[in-house]
DNA sequence: TTGAAAGCGCTAACAC
DNA sequence: GTGTTAGCGCTTTCAA
């Protein structure tokens, strides 16, 4: 049906080999030939069959991401850097998107997996270490993003000094009574680097962790919702509150307009991830610059892919930005409360 | 190195042919046959090497997603609908994000296409016509999203309609002057018919579409927030604006704030989409069902590609939700403006 | 119901 | 620098 390798070789006169090599730019040959090739390849309008090169060769040119979610925003925007590195290279891109570890059942994307791609770029599954070792147990070169596990290539924050960060910005504003708002109870490593974090710059400065200025926010609008309720709700609520991701702070924000409370001059809140609608909502968060970490792993697995294995840095520690903005404001301008 | 169809033929004591029918599930394989095959394949971990069977098949069991972006809320969403259904029938999923067709060179997608997918799903290309006339040439199954093409089946809203009941919204509130933020100069259909829908309202309504009311967005945040801006420098503002999307309703809501001006309470705003934080943001939207609209373009592929051709509907409008928050309110309640 | 065998279209030794 | 050739691991007639 379609146009093969023979066809070409034998319009250019060559042997399949040679337009193989030419085609491919190996060198030994002929330059004058190799044009030849080009030309007639091109004519002709031919492409190689992926499936036909990839089982001789055994390569695949393609990463595989597994990704709990592609639909919000820190995926989304990490998927978007890995593309875009991907696609200059003609690396093809095939995204598994295994859902919440701690609710999904865990399907067998090892096997999936296999023969599939070259490498894998690993995106913040948490708190499933089981479903890494077998996903690591396939032996393909891999990278990870937002986590970090021994002897694979990582690219991450520094999520307690992200927290710290945060935490000692509410402080120096002047709040005493801050509370927190993690995502889930069974705690990553990421997510208890930044629990360390606020505890660090809380007793740091003298101050008190109350265990009941914790509510879990689950990583979303909705939980970072119920979770400021939650806080609300105490005898004594929080002056500051620091959510882990935006998301949950824009949750925390929508709790606060629903109690006539307002963000800001009110109750203080900042976060961690430097979301798009962050200015919208004037939400101060610690930025990590999400599509670029997605370049960097997708950059870094490329390299390991194509052997050159020395120069490779085994765990990336990506530079945050704290931004203030209107959710943030001193306390000598912020209403007492409760 | 690893198990082939050749290892498990030999352990289960028939042919490498009775292998392959056995474990896809082919009819004439004795049941005990069938079953004893399976348990070695799994005892020994046997994989079917996807590069073989792909070439010795024609079939590559994967779907491609050809988008301009991922990391916009419609798109990641979209994606992950189509991601959902697939993952259910095991089949791959390929990504190109391709760009804004208005901006980005064009790549030759088309070329990258052949021989890696079966069949492929394109979202929204609006105003690239070539382009899309490139893709389709290859001669794979194709379903659109957002888009309609002569002879492609495709899943959209009415968008005429949808954007007529958030412009009737915004009249039967009391509003004479209703601005319109639409996307970008170069009219896709789609958007072509939500200014369709805006004129039909307003005409129908007896009022005026006043040129000067019109400021394009871009489809961003930034867009619609300049967009706003200028329209808000205008002798005589809009009391009302319709955005073609949500994202660019969220810019116009931040240029509004900018100028101490309440959403809602000074001058109404209502969009298309159902972004995920417009009911953070206040925002009145005619909602699609996004991720189910990728949901459905899938399945709607799938079937096409196992064959059943016959009951396949060639265009799907799906409906939309008028969803009216805050950012809409009577215009008893609306102060006089300019 | 099962097996033998001919490819699928390319790559990679190895010869020349 | 180029050609020959033997696979890569499966699917799929065609016979049995």
């Amino acid at each position: 049906m379609s146009i093969t390798i023979r066809d070409v070789a034998q319009a250019a006169g060559v042997s399949t080999a040679t337009v193989s090599r030419a085609l491919r730019g190996l060198p030994h040959v002929d330059p004058e030939t190799r044009e030849r090739v080009r030309r007639v390849a091109q004519e002709m309008d031919y492409v190689v069959s992926p499936s036909a090169s990839r089982l001789a060769s055994g390569r695949t040119g393609t990463v595989a991401v597994i990704t709990p979610f592609i639909d919000r925003w820190f995926f989304s925007t990490v998927l978007s850097g890995i593309s875009d590195v991907l696609q200059g290279r003609e690396v093809d891109l095939i995204v598994f998107e295994v859902g919440d570890p701690s609710t999904s059942p865990g399907l067998p994307t090892e096997r999936r997996l296999r023969g599939r791609a070259d490498g894998m770029i690993v995106v913040t599954l948490p708190t499933d270490a089981p479903r890494i070792a077998d996903l690591l147990e396939i032996g393909l070169p891999a990278s990870f993003i937002g986590a970090t596990w021994p002897g694979v290539p990582s690219v991450c924050i520094d999520d307690a000094a992200a927290a710290r960060t945060a935490t000692q910005h509410l402080i120096n504003l002047g709040h005493q009574r801050i509370g927190i708002i993690p995502g889930r109870p069974a705690a990553s490593t990421s997510q208890g680097n930044r629990s360390k974090g606020y505890r660090e710059a809380m007793t740091g400065a003298g101050l008190d962790v109350d265990p009941a200025l914790e509510a879990h926010g689950y990583f979303t609008v909705a939980g970072g919702e119920a979770a400021m309720t939650a806080l609300l709700s105490q005898p004594n609520p929080p002056t500051a509150v620091f959510a882990m991701s935006d998301d949950m702070a824009f949750g925390a924000i929508r709790s606060l307009q629903r109690h006539g409370i307002r963000p800001g001059s009110d109750i203080a809140i900042a976060s961690i991830d430097g979301h798009d609608l962050a200015e919208l909502l004037d939400l101060t968060t610690v930025g990590q610059p999400v599509a670029e970490m997605g370049r960097m792993a997708a950059e870094a697995l490329l390299g390991r892919m194509l052997g050159s294995d020395g120069d490779t840095q085994q765990d990336v520690v990506v530079p945050t930005t704290l931004v203030v903005r209107g959710s943030t404001v001193p306390i000598e301008r912020t209403a007492a409360f409760g």
